[in-house]
DNA sequence: ATAACCATGTAAATGGTTACATGATTAG
DNA sequence: CTAATCATGTAACCATTTACATGGTTAT
């Protein structure tokens, strides 16, 4: 699964032009989970086009640039629908707050304070922007995604804010240490 | 921060062979955050080997390949606290698993119950693994990301095991529905 | 004025995965 | 006898990120 089976999956949903689809992975309930730029969807696009699994009007608008209406085909459903019956991957994970916290050791306390300050803040925003999703009509698999993705960063958020001291401790020992 | 910087943590842990560091990125408590393969480790090392950052000596073994063994150089350990100390990139995840719950309807039921019934595995499954790691005796960096990644995970499979109905019991009206 | 938003795209570079290549030993 | 573990590495390929390029509108 890549940008473009993510740029089908997004079009299911309704037509959209590629700057939308990015809002779309940004704000989301799944944008959590996965993340695409500029650089990725608008090639994507234009492949898919290729490909005949979307259409694609030019749509001129006052005010603003003319943009790029993306609709899904009927070969586009049944490639998406190919797409997601497959094993799925093993999730990637990639973060480097927690390499950071992991080392926490090599850190300066400062940097070690803000970085898990700013990583609290990032569970929390995570938190509130899930939260703005209304859930109320959106069909199930939806629900449930954005209730995940709240289940876990509200645990991350809640574990970090609880034991933090475990981090930051050592530091005010050391600084006790360093004036005694 | 890429896969030689995690090298370089890596070591900071301890002298280790490219094998022996992939087993740390298998089972080390961050494992959850960032994985490598060898493809990428190998190359890596020889990097930072050419850059003066570690350094190497080959050591023949009764009954198994010969292995090399990598250490840590002062340049090394400056250059690892120097990654460190930059503002951690934000976290990149993807996770086809829940790309497939969020387009539940598209899948046939009997997918969509596979996949949500290994995604509780694979996370029961890393819960155990983050369990068998000893946390007493660790510098706390460790012990904090130990629980961290516990506690996102048991909340996930949590989650899951909570409200898979959610994701299933439509399937089941749709049978009683097809049966009537 | 200046920043942010709307809107699309390309080219180069980065970085990582996958597949291939090799081969001995040990446990089931 | 077969699979797994130990052990290293390269080359081709792939996908994505970053930087560049453009330009009007709206809100502060």
């Amino acid at each position: 699964m890549d940008i473009k089976s993510l740029c089908l999956g997004a079009l299911s949903i309704g037509d959209a032009s590629g700057y939308e689809i990015k809002k779309m992975f940004e704000e989301g309930s799944f944008s959590h989970f996965y993340d695409a730029g500029y650089g990725s969807i608008y090639p994507a696009l234009n492949k898919l086009l290729a490909e005949d699994l979307v259409t694609c009007i030019e749509i001129e608008q006052e005010g603003r640039p003319a943009k790029k209406v993306y609709s899904l085909t009927n070969t586009g459903l049944t490639k998406l629908k190919t797409d997601l019956s497959e094993e799925p991957a093993r999730d990637k994970t990639r973060s480097e707050s927690i390499v950071m916290m992991f080392f926490g050791h090599l850190l300066s306390p400062a940097h070690r304070e803000r970085v898990i300050e700013s990583y609290i803040e990032h569970f929390r925003d995570g938190c509130t922007c899930i939260e703005e999703i209304d859930p109320t009509n959106q069909p199930y698999g939806r629900q449930f995604v954005r209730g995940l993705g709240l289940a876990i960063y509200q645990a991350a958020a809640n574990y970090l804010e609880e034991n933090k001291d475990l981090l930051l401790v050592n530091e005010e020992e050391r600084d006790i240490g360093d004036a005694a």
